[in-house]
DNA sequence: CTTGTTATCAACCGAGCGGTTGAGTAAGGA
DNA sequence: TCCTTACTCAACCGCTCGGTTGATAACAAG
């Protein structure tokens, strides 16, 4: 098993199905059978992919009779943001210091963009 | 191999070894020598991980000599922010909203926590 | 009590992942 | 030239993952 929360969490979004689901909750809670709908898989095959989502702690499913209501629980992306957040803005330091270097070197060209131009 | 790219990043990254490796990566390049010492796994170990990071865009391998330098590339941090903050703010939303509704029912209180309780 | 709906549990299967060892490649140095 | 360093490629192994089907649980309605 995963150990720890955020490994979960990334390991959760992997797949683009559960991303789907996500972006289904964001809309609003969902039944199993709604969040079904879209997907040409079994309802035991999105069944584990919620199972997966409320172990990252994504998702949390209450009652409603036979109905069991989806929830997207925003909070964890937080934990996310902050680890991204962390190493994007240290790379970018390095960067810019990389640019000071650069721009004190008259016979090269300062901030040479990366070669390569994604899509 | 994963489909898109953003489950090529999330995958990569849901390996703790790879996330500490990034963690590593953003103080300064490296050689897989270098980033191999933690951990009491192979050589060869090591350099599968770097692929995966390599094929999810997040680093890159460059020569010098024998060594082989790995670089992160922090550009890629952006695709994940992108999609993370679309859904969140739209979870926050819906959350400000149901704080709405909730505020104009008198006998309820506002903001429930949400019921992890356990049966 | 029986039927139907909604969803989960259990067992299985093929593919992929993270690890290993062993061999091979690329380069510098003796 | 041969040796060493730095690393990758290839094959294999056990485990997990996403999918399946079949059985079962929980509840509503007849």
């Amino acid at each position: 098993m995963a150990a720890d929360a955020l490994s979960r969490v990334f390991s959760a979004l992997a797949d683009p199905t559960r991303r789907d689901m996500v972006a289904r909750l964001a809309v609003g809670d969902a039944t199993v059978n709604e969040l079904a709908a879209p997907y040409d898989v079994s309802l035991q095959a999105v069944s584990k992919h919620l199972k997966v989502l409320e172990d990252a702690g994504l998702v949390s499913r209450s009652r409603d009779a036979q109905r069991r209501p989806v929830h997207l629980e925003a909070q964890v992306f937080d934990l996310m943001t902050k680890w991204i957040e962390r190493y994007r803005q240290q790379a970018e330091e390095r960067y810019r210091r990389l640019d000071d270097v650069l721009a004190a070197m008259p016979d090269v060209a300062p901030t040479p963009p990366p070669e390569g131009s994604p899509s």
